[in-house]
DNA sequence: GTTAGCACTCTCAATAAATGAGTGCTAACA
DNA sequence: TGTTAGCACTCATTTATTGAGAGTGCTAAC
């Protein structure tokens, strides 16, 4: 059978009607909104077709047709239309998220929240990945007599620090040399690479005061080089899965809140999900969860190089072609934001 | 009316019963499953007295009675005994609260996952409020030719610190001396009074150089200390609402998660509650939306001064002292991780 | 190939009836 | 005077029944 252009025609005014209204769409009303030029009977005809190529689902027999996930999958490949922001949208997006640019936690944070209040769906904003992260340099800095603070600073302008309380007193001195030593050792290394040194030895010195230090430093380098590794996930708009009749069911409401609340999984996930804008929709999801919903996400760069992700999870029927619009204008955005090096911003 | 020994001890059993099966219970039930030496009537009777007094209501006519907000009250005041946690139960927490010691954030975060997962409830963990915490000092470290971190040092060993990309090149003496003029200006003051002071004009000096790096280092620096005034709030145990028979009503789940979205008014309200461990039942919460259920609050202290709280949130119906136990449990164990001035520890 | 017409299917909402838990009251009892 | 057994009554909950409505599939006519 074919896909000729009226059952496309027909197939994409189920689509959109079902995704507006979530009910099981009839072939009269079908024929009364749409401008279809034919009468119910024949849109019955057709819509029995679509169902047999399945396109189309019926939830029983005396119901109206809904679009299938093959027919979702169809509509993101080919019918869809880039859609295209409204100015004033854009800026007001735009503003809303510069109006917080500060610690980049604090931004992603804020990228989900506005994510969420635009699209009424839930979304969520994951932190890059930072395995790849270069180390620029390794400061101890003296506070009080048995107090340092350990601080790590990254070529993505990320600050990793600690303050450390020691058991004996230190001698500044020491410190700056330890500070020196470990910066010759671990600079231009990778976080993930750093991890691999065996720390100790590398910078080994014949100094008994400072083998002591260092003793008394490395774990906590360590722990704090490992929290730098942590990816942080923030979500947003969790009730407004309680605005979505798909989920006006206790059952599937709370399937979806489990799904949730299971961060880590959700943060395995997603970083193994390919880069830039990606949509999956239903079964395409390989977690067992979430094979009735929806993703859409996209990446963002943070220094041209490290990779965090943002998106939207929601039931299979969504605005495909709006969401996956705002989702490409934040992470666009958070990429102009967070192009450290070159870039003439003085955040 | 008199409150004689019998009636309390009805009261008790009804309490018990109620808050372990969240049904109405009757006087059949009630005779059956606790030696209460009277029969079915006679419990009757006094049922029917306690309801006069405010301590019970009914559903309807002819259902079982449940404890009324005065009776959970009465329950807290004068009948709850002090719980004492199993020491296997407490070493099993403290080595749970331990195994993740670093950050006070990331800690506190998980000290929240703990609570939800032993009471079974929505938990949440506030970070303290630093309004008081003292300023220790104040740094610019040089990172390459147009980028310096800007680090700031507290007495409770909170570490903020922002890497500042600058316009011009800047010159690493002009860099310490201003680092040394901050510190002396602001070392000792509040960040609160940090805020006040008009910034600008404390450390203004005659050289160009410097004031003109004194103009791009200020606002990041006053932004810095309001973000270190931000009090975080970490919550778990969302779906646990969902346990409860109570909230199997989509519309009360529902008012629920927006209570818990609404983090801001959520936080607000936290931090207007009184120290200590603190027990308010249904209406005695200000917040018209928390009006049914009841928060268990006990606060934490970070260097034996900033106060940090924990708590639950859940339905009127809950193991108050169970509860209460195993938050103050937590509580006193993270106010010992964080006594961080004279102390030991050598994190 | 398209359309009107009609029987048929199935859900949903409303109504009615049966069930059962639990009370309140009365009268008898110790 | 306090306690208890007995019984009528109440009200939520469950189950069954019915009717309306939406929509299909098929047939026959155009």
């Amino acid at each position: 059978m074919d896909l000729n252009e009226r059952k496309l025609k027909i197939l994409q005014a189920i689509i959109q009607d079902f995704v507006s209204t979530a009910e099981p769409v009839g072939s009269r009303t079908l024929s009364k909104k749409y401008e279809l030029g034919v009468s119910p009977a024949t849109i019955r005809n057709e819509m029995a077709d679509l169902e047999e190529m399945g396109y189309l689902t019926h939830p029983h027999t005396s119901a109206g047709r809904m679009p299938s996930q093959k027919a979702y999958r169809l509509y993101v490949n080919e019918m869809m239309k880039k859609h295209e922001l409204p100015q004033a949208e854009k800026d007001s997006i735009a503003d809303e998220l510069y109006k917080n640019v500060s610690e980049l936690d604090r931004t992603i944070e804020h990228a989900a929240k506005i994510l969420s209040n635009i699209t009424n769906l839930t979304s969520f904003a994951m932190t890059p990945k930072k395995d790849q992260d270069v180390l620029k340099f390794i400061n101890l800095l003296p506070v009080d007599e048995r107090t340092i603070v350990l601080m790590i600073v990254s070529e993505s302008g990320k600050v990793s620090n600690l303050a450390l309380k020691l058991k004996t007193e230190y001698d500044e001195e020491t410190l700056g040399l330890l500070s020196k030593n470990m910066t010759y050792a671990f600079k231009g290394k990778t976080i993930s690479e750093a991890l691999t040194m065996d720390i100790i030895d590398t910078v080994h010195t014949d100094m008994k005061a400072m083998n002591e230090l260092t003793g008394t430093v490395m774990p906590s380098f360590m722990k704090s080089l490992e929290d730098m590794l942590n990816v942080n996930l923030y979500m947003d708009g969790l009730t407004n899965i309680f605005k979505i009749p798909e989920y006006n069911d206790l059952d599937r409401a709370k399937m979806f809140m489990e799904l949730i609340d299971r961060k880590e999984d959700f943060t395995k996930a997603l970083i193994q999900r390919d880069d830039g804008l990606l949509i999956t929709i239903g079964t395409e999801n390989d977690d067992e969860q979430m094979q009735d919903c929806s993703l859409i996400t996209a990446t963002y760069h943070v220094d041209g190089k490290l990779v965090g992700k943002l998106g939207v999870i929601g039931p299979t029927r969504m605005r495909y072609s709006e969401i996956s619009s705002v989702i490409e204008f934040l992470t666009d955005n958070l990429t102009k934001a967070y192009r450290l090096t070159g870039g003439d911003d003085d955040e």
